[in-house]
DNA sequence: AGCAGAACGGAATGGTTCGTTCCGGTGTTA
DNA sequence: TAACACCGGAACGAACCATTCCGTTCTGCT
């Protein structure tokens, strides 16, 4: 598997291990931009053929779970990032909040929920990044940045709606992206005469959708 | 075909004329629910046989298409009994936007778009909504209501954030939308220090969606 | 009483869309 | 040059679905 050598690596293990790359990050653009696109997409997309896929990931399944996976973790990362950021909280939390959006994370995690079956360990991670994602809310809240009737699971699901966002090319979806959340950070901001109605998602209604697929 | 009679209209008829509410009624459920629901799954649903989809609806396409002309006419609707709204421009507006998040109708012009062609007609009634939408929103603004760097169709792109919220059962969907739509609107109401980035969405990119699927 | 046909339910049909497998090829390494 | 790792992409088989078709039931009318 590794070689030992340390040279530039040309032929074709160089070749396979480059692939290695395309393959993910082909699949994270595809998958993002449409949560069911068929497999042969994805190898067009990376300019390999199918039997290239195959060879690196048993099935669908197991390529949508590391695709998963390692979205998850960069969202982890980002947390722990702002988390580490000792600027004044509300500039770590909204700094965060558009590298989040950039980073397109909740697309991979919210809309490729159901269409496939989460390892015990998807859901560690994702309990994980649950967690540092109430640390940090709350840290922010505490400093009194945040309007006092929002809570942490509020955060993930506006993640969520703006992450569905989809116009025009990348660039220009993007752009839309940061707009919206811009809005809806002055409306996070600060405290208004009434209180926002409902409750909160709970973590059970968030984390729900992900195991089985009963339509 | 119209009975002259105006008997409470028993046998086959009557139920007949009961059964196109239903079908209407579960074809607007279910696409709503899963925009790309099989035909059966709508019949299921309104507890009727296949064939009495097709005895009324030429095509899926037919019915995705009433069911969107639909939509179309109740935000119609909204918008002017919004317009004809007396009150101070900021209430009937806000007031509008509940509405319309109830009605859903952002769910059925927005998510259904692609799968079918529309009509020249649905056009016309897409752009005469689009029209009284933006003078809504210009009266409400114009009042010093909305903050001054937001456009009308900020609002349309609003709306389908909103509708893409899906979570647990219908009552809690809709609990869930009204609270985020109470946010949206906290943020849009007063001026900010800082202006959005990124343009506002144009008529043609919100619109452009609808004709041809080339992913 | 009996018939024409409206309205249906739901099985059968035919086409399409994929995930996955398989069958050669092509460099690479020893 | 023989064994092999990697591949490209055609072929296969299952699933899914819109649409059609056929047999049945119920109604209104004669």
């Amino acid at each position: 598997m590794a070689t030992s050598k340390l040279q530039p690596l040309d032929g074709r293990r160089a070749q396979a291990a480059r692939n290695d790359d395309r393959i993910l990050e082909s699949a994270r653009a595809v998958f993002v931009a449409n949560p069911d696109a068929p497999i042969a997409a994805v190898a067009k997309h990376a300019g390999v053929g199918i039997s290239a896929l195959y060879r690196r990931y048993a099935s669908k399944q197991d390529l949508l779970r590391e695709i998963c996976a390692g979205g998850l973790q960069r969202y982890i990362a980002e947390v722990e990032r702002a988390l580490a950021d000792s600027r004044d909280p509300w500039t770590a939390f909204s700094d965060f909040m558009r590298r989040a959006v950039d980073a397109d994370t909740s697309s991979l995690t919210a809309r490729l929920a159901g269409t496939f079956a989460p390892t015990e360990e998807l859901y560690r991670e994702a309990a994980r990044a649950q967690q540092l994602n109430l640390q940090l809310f709350e840290r922010t809240r505490a400093a009194g940045a945040i309007r006092t009737d929002v809570e942490a699971n509020d955060i993930s699901m506006l993640l969520e709606q703006i992450s569905t966002i989809q116009l025009g090319d990348l660039r220009r979806t993007h752009e839309l992206r940061q707009r919206y959340l811009a809005l809806a950070l002055d409306g996070l901001r600060r405290e208004a005469e009434t209180r926002l109605p409902g409750g909160p998602p709970g973590w059970e209604e968030i984390s729900g959708r992900w195991s089985p697929l009963s339509d």
